[in-house]
DNA sequence: CGACCCCCTGTCCGATCGGACAGGTACCCG
DNA sequence: CGGGTACCTGTCCGATCGGACAGGGGGTCG
């Protein structure tokens, strides 16, 4: 039946809930509403105190930042955002306590219920799928922390002026992404559970018995999996199975 | 082969970057007429500018710390161990250029030629087998990069007295290798060769042609191979190798 | 020197696989 | 209704596998 395949993606989209869109569609409304300082309002977000530390140390020496606060969890974060609304959030995705998405998921809220915010996530290290994501998911930037400390004042300025800062390694993660149509291979529930049982290393007839089939259909479906996966094996199937993730 | 893109320079030390530093630029000779224990000298190594940053930001607050020196790479780091001499070093395992065992094989190196230096591992993830590896290679203590200040601090003045500096979960990364048996794969050269081409779908047949040998050793190999991985068939064996990062 | 690896090779045999036939049921959709 | 998909089943057959025998040579190390 239709079972849900547990790996769902794409939370909803939540329906129409745009507070105060009017309010703040003109493109530099923040600079005049905190006119009384004409600094770059900065928010980090990391849970690691020392990389805090060391990010406010290096943007409190430049004239035109102020990093008005920080915040160790998602949590904290979205306190932070929804007192200070500050012009910049520096986001680390990979944050300690909580889900693996907790990082992507902070952004797409920040995006969602803050746009005039702009999201500079700064993580450790470069993965493919973090960087499409993020950028899925409104960030408006995606250095690594590995960039020097010019770089990285350079791409916070870049994104405070609404434009994208992405540093090289992630821009060819992006152009990649762009050229490659990727192939899906769309197993059935039922070839997936039969390419689990392969992967054990049972043989046709233990897994026909195992999921109250015939080893003449197990067969069939050893055959269609190899066929999906390109493989001429099972173990070859098996190895393109697990290196796609698949099991 | 790459040449590195983006980050063909990293950032300095940050010659002029420190105008309100004095007192750590005049007072050297105090320390030498106190005496080097006076302060722990300390030696960041780590490639990320920011790590550093808040690191020598941190520890710079502490009375009996110093930093007197900091290496962005491996090269970088020998050439500041043999001109400072520093009582601990906080190492980053990771370190972007090179090897992925270059932290490591400077590890081993310090404690080899400089056996009175403390080496402090501080690193951001925690993988059981860099903590073996480590602490195999002389590391004094390991501690991950989210600890707060404070147990930083306490894990420095720790190494500096001989004595071992772990936090809980590498503490218990290392309980566990003790608990478990020494169960290894130890694929041999051959063996592994062997295993690449069973996952790309070859016969043993196809796999003696490719290798130059018969396919009596192959299925020679292809049985060693699966007694090693606990597996009882070759899909298993490649699924389990897979997993576990062989191939 | 023997003990111990790694690597190599052969033969024999039953179990299993990969593939090609040729069907069936059930469901959804245009 | 036909067409598409997923799922299920059977038979037949050559190729391959997993495993059991029984040996080679070459290397290190105590």
């Amino acid at each position: 039946m239709n079972t849900p395949p547990s790996r769902a993606m794409h939370p909803d989209p939540a329906p129409a809930q745009r507070p105060n869109r009017d309010a703040e569609r003109l493109p530099d409304t923040r600079k005049q509403d905190t006119g009384r300082q004409d600094r770059l309002s900065i928010v980090l977000v990391d849970d690691h105190a020392i990389v805090r530390q060391g990010l406010r140390s290096i943007l409190d020496r430049e004239e035109d930042m102020r990093v008005v606060g920080e915040a160790a969890t998602a949590a904290e974060a979205r306190t932070a955002l929804e007192q200070l609304r500050p012009a910049i959030v520096l986001l680390d995705l990979k944050l300690g306590t909580g889900s693996d998405t907790e990082g992507l998921d902070l952004c797409s809220e920040i995006t969602r219920r803050y746009p005039e915010v702009g999201v500079l996530v700064l993580t450790t290290f470069l993965d493919d799928a973090y960087v499409l994501e993020a950028v899925h998911r409104g960030a408006k930037g995606y250095v690594i922390k590995d960039v020097d400390t010019s770089e990285l004042v350079s791409s916070i300025r870049t994104v405070a002026r609404d434009e994208s800062a992405f540093d090289s390694r992630s821009a060819s993660v992006m152009a990649r992404s762009l050229r490659t149509t990727p192939e899906e291979p769309a197993l059935t529930e039922r070839e997936h559970r039969v390419l689990e049982l392969l992967a054990s290393g049972l043989s046709n007839r233990i897994v026909g018995t195992t999921l109250f089939i015939s080893e003449t259909t197990v067969k069939f479906h050893v055959r269609n999996i190899m066929r999906k996966l390109g493989a001429s094996t099972r173990a070859e199937a098996v190895y393109e199975a697990s290196k796609m993730g698949l099991i």
